[in-house]
DNA sequence: GATATATAAAGGTCAAAGAAAGTCAAAGTC
DNA sequence: GACTTTGACTTTCTTTGACCTTTATATATC
């Protein structure tokens, strides 16, 4: 498995019921994970975006901290969020991780999820490149609007 | 023994009762058949293909995999029968009388159904002409794959 | 005691290197 | 002629490290 993908799976687990944002230091996280801080913010630059439905806040020198926190809008109103934050071109990846976050806040099952994933990934959208993200995004959002 | 056959033996070895989908990583799967690995996309290109009942995804970079998915023909003959006799393209009232028939022999529940029309539906796939009705068959048939 | 300065303690940025997998066409086989 | 093998080149994603910026606190100066 990924160091990535591990400190992504970490830092979602230390989100409890109770809690909607945490805060965690990078220097710390890094040493635990024996990965250079940098790798810190990729992770939460990829996983953790505004579009995904989270909200980063840091702060540096003494005491400094990176403190995440997890949009907390109703299931029904968190599709109709996201979907206008999705451009008309989307990534496979990013669906991904859409498809991951909708997973953790529990707004579609296992096999909503799989579906998704299926009709949007790249072996299966079988079209010259230059159109591929563009269908992709439509195919996302369509079967989204779908899900509500 | 042609090599291509080896391996594709040798991942359908893989897959035990237990497990309905396998993970690999083709550039050791190339070292172990010392082959190129780009004969390892040949033979899942020709041999694991959604007509034959597998399903496939992959992902590049550090801790990149291919992952292959194999339906489980027991429970589900009816969608592996008709699978295979979808062509390479199809169209969207085509794709309609297949979901109808399936809802009406309760293969697939209304939830699924409207998910799988959305996905294929004229008015999402927007890609030229000339390539809707492949990629709505590529679309189609992984998904459905993917419901048992 | 108030203000300026130095030092340490965070976190941020960005580009290069590394690690996979994908593509496509030429060459080889049957 | 259809199928298979090969390899050069491409694309995608991750990891690493050198260098930068911000903030807090301790120390020096008036």
């Amino acid at each position: 498995m990924r160091m990535s993908d591990m400190i992504e799976e970490f830092i979602k687990e230390l989100f409890d019921e109770e809690s909607d944002y945490i805060e965690i230091q990078r220097n710390d996280l890094a040493e635990q994970f024996k990965c250079v801080p940098s790798q810190i913010n990729y992770v939460i630059s990829t996983r953790f975006k505004p579009s995904q439905g989270y909200y980063v806040e840091s702060k540096r020198g003494g005491g400094g901290h990176i403190t995440i926190k997890k949009i907390n809008i109703t299931k029904s109103n968190y599709i109709m969020h996201i979907i206008p934050s999705i451009e008309s071109a989307i990534t496979s990846q990013e669906v991904d991780i859409f498809i991951s976050n909708l997973l953790s806040y529990k707004i579609i099952t296992e096999e909503q999820a799989k579906l998704l994933k299926v009709a949007t990934s790249d072996n299966v959208l079988i079209v010259p490149q230059q159109y591929r993200d563009v269908v992709r995004a439509s195919i996302f959002k369509n079967m989204l609007i779908n899900l509500v």
